[in-house]
RNA sequence: CGGGGUGUAGCGCAGUCUGGUAGCGCAUCUGGUUUGGGACCAGAGGGUCGGGGGUUCGAAUCCCUCCACCCCGACCA
């Protein structure tokens, strides 16, 4: 009984040597990954690192700390897999750091697979390369900056274009070493509003970030697809329900662009999916076609109508006893040339921030008009502001501008128009597309107004993001090398992000129950749990325990057996809710008659195996997940 | 950044209105009885009541101030 002989070697005496047992468990965690990592199993030391719970810390908590309001918040915190440090910045304790490792480890493979090289660059980055790219200013509140000893400037890096394109511009001199595609997986910080829903939008977070070069804009689109059909590859391996969606390039700035998201009604992002032309594309961007076809001939006169009080939309459509669908919105925001331009959005419908900040005559970003400058332009307040006698610059959405006999404001208080029209009572508006699609709008591939195809909300959450950025940061940071001819060109960019910690918590987003985390097989922090009934009384318990540990382990799983003294009631609930995708339980009620307990996380019963048959069993179940 | 809320033991909370020197459940430790889905009994340890200042004979409690954390908003004509 070779597993007795081991037990005792490390159990210590009551009084406990805390310190130094720590430590001995720490350093043989090391030796299991090092060890599985070379690929080799010595049979001696194999029994020296059993993951026994006695020696893992499992800092389960029965119940919810009150400051978790999402589900794998929550859970993270119960599973013992995090500890908050400060508001967004987290400790990863044993069991959760264990997830992350498989995150990291499924994304490094398809990065490296992808003909990427990983490498690994500074957390702490200095200011001038960002005063190079001119980010130093236009990055705002989010750069966590701050000095050296000499009253230096330093940032915490948030991303690392400038300091992976002031490397390449001195390492890579020729066309001949192009395409390169180079990636790191490593700590971020982002200085957020407000950080919240635990690792889900922290401050402190990991990320796997590449960065590629490339001689003309085909070679980028090559190595952009590549991207793409590696991210495709990594969230199927995760195990994640995601989906791709065109994205907006934003601030970043370049020409194509894609977020992936795991689809979960507790994502932050909205995004707009018609399945007829595979269309999908966060809300942010998605266009907004016209709705109606086309404008109707006027039918009405302009009336004046006395709207006392009555400023919002809501208001007004009670008030008149119209439906919203016939009025008009006019929103006044800041222009880029004059003070003010005018944005007009049919009722129903609401203004998107970054469409109406592609318009050259708004000014960026998006900033609405005071109280005051209303006044001064248009004479009103808020809420009676129409499109009639406009002395600004009107854009109107496209739905807007379809509308005929629309209501509006008067540009005067509490007064309202009905029946107003494009083109006879104002002037024909700039037209623009300026709205946030809604749920059952047509799909922007749509051919014509029949047809079928329909826009589905849903929500996710980004946990990749892949851009071409082009030569922004390569022309800032003057990265170029010889062309054929020997002529210096400035190098096209992609960079391509991933959110691994947040992964971590989209993953239980999507996959929990009432009872705890569900992981996915790939994700698990252990592979199987071992929890025996009796392990401290039973020595046939033990044994079969003992023998089925070094056996899956020697499959290459990750196995933890629960010596806990505690009851098995215990050691269950602590089982569902780390989310172990396989369970083995061993009593002396079913070695009675030669069994085991098996019972997948997943599944709703037991069912009793051979114990002689426990690793063929479990190789079977591995094989039906993957 | 604006609005709201909360800070009392590792976690969840009561006590604050009405000032009198800190408590409950879980967890932890000891002993015992238990042991197939979060046991029971007995005992024990653990708290600068977020920090500072003030009022008072006396402050978790009242006042001032700072801080931290959480939620909502940043969509309105």
């Amino acid at each position: 009984m070779l597993g007795h002989r081991v037990h005792h070697h490390f159990v210590f005496s009551k009084k406990g040597i805390q310190r130094p047992n720590l430590f001995v468990g720490i350093s043989l965690i090391l030796c299991v990954i090092s060890d599985k990592l070379a690929g080799r199993f010595d049979s001696q030391k194999d029994q020296l690192i059993q993951m026994r719970t006695s020696r893992f810390l499992i800092s389960t908590l029965k119940e919810t700390p009150a400051d978790a309001e999402v589900i794998s918040h929550q859970l993270m915190l119960r599973a013992g897999m995090i500890r908050k440090v400060a508001a967004g910045i987290y400790n990863w304790l044993p069991m959760g750091l264990r997830v992350m490792r498989k995150v990291e480890n499924i994304v490094r493979q398809e990065m490296d697979k992808s003909g990427a090289q990983e490498m690994l660059m500074p957390a702490v980055q200095p200011a001038e390369l960002w005063q190079e790219s001119g980010r130093w200013e236009m990055y705002g509140g989010e750069l966590l900056r701050m000095q050296d000893r000499h009253q230096r400037d330093f940032c915490f890096g948030p991303t690392h274009e400038e300091v992976i394109t002031s490397l390449i511009r001195n390492e890579i001199k020729s066309y001949k070493q192009l395409p390169a595609n180079f990636y790191q997986i490593q700590t971020k910080f982002r200085d957020e509003r407000r950080p919240r829903f635990g690792v889900m939008r922290a401050r402190e977070f990991v990320m796997k970030d590449a960065y590629s070069f490339h001689l003309d804009a085909d070679s980028l689109q090559e190595t952009y697809d590549v991207m793409y059909a590696s991210y495709s590859a990594i969230f199927k391996r995760l195990g994640l329900g995601y989906r791709a969606v065109e994205a907006d390039t934003g601030s970043i700035g370049g020409s194509a662009s894609h977020e992936f998201h795991v689809l979960a009604d507790s994502g932050e992002d909205a995004i707009a999916v018609c399945d007829k032309y595979d269309y999908a594309a966060n809300v942010e961007l998605a266009e907004a076609l016209a709705v109606g076809g086309e404008r109707p001939e006027p039918q009405q006169e302009v009336q004046r109508v006395d709207t006392p009080g009555q400023h919002t939309i809501d208001a007004i459509c009670r008030f008149l006893e119209l439906p919203i669908e016939s009025t008009v919105k006019t929103l006044l925001v800041k222009g880029s040339e004059q003070p003010v331009v005018a944005l007009v959005l049919r009722g129903d419908h609401e203004l998107n921030d970054l469409k109406a900040e592609k318009h050259p005559l708004v000014a960026t970003p998006l900033e609405w008009a005071s109280d005051e400058e209303i006044k001064l332009a248009v004479g009103c307040s808020p809420g009676s502001i129409g499109t009639v006698d406009l002395s600004v610059p009107v854009i109107a959405d496209r739905s807007a501008a379809n509308l005929a006999d629309y209501v509006c404001g008067a540009n005067i208080d509490d007064v309202h128009l009905t029946g107003v029209n494009w083109g006879r009572d104002c002037p024909e508006p700039e037209v623009f597309d300026l709205r946030k699609v809604i749920d059952g709008d047509l799909c922007a591939r749509a051919t014509d107004q029949d047809d079928s195809s329909r826009l589905t909300i849903t929500r996710g959450i980004e946990v990749g993001h892949i851009f071409q950025l082009g030569t922004k940061y390569s022309e800032a940071l003057n990265a170029t090398c010889l062309d054929q001819n020997g002529k210096a060109a400035t190098m096209p960019m992609g960079c391509y992000g991933i959110g691994v910690t947040r992964i971590v918590a989209a993953a239980i987003e999507q996959n929990h129950d009432d009872k705890g985390i569900v992981w996915p097989a790939g994700l698990a922090p252990f592979d199987v749990v071992i929890t025996p009934i009796g392990y401290h009384k039973s020595d046939e318990v033990r044994a079969v325990c003992d023998e089925a540990y070094r056996a899956l382990t020697e499959l290459g799983l990750d196995v933890l057996l629960d010596d806990r003294k505690e009851r098995p009631g215990i050691m269950f609930a602590d089982a569902d809710l780390l989310g172990i995708p396989h369970r083995i339980t061993v009593g002396e009620r079913s070695l009675a008659n030669g069994e085991v307990e098996y019972k997948a996380r997943n599944a709703d019963q037991a069912e009793n195996i051979e114990k002689t048959t426990i690793v063929n069993f479990i190789e079977e179940q591995l094989n039906k997940v993957i």
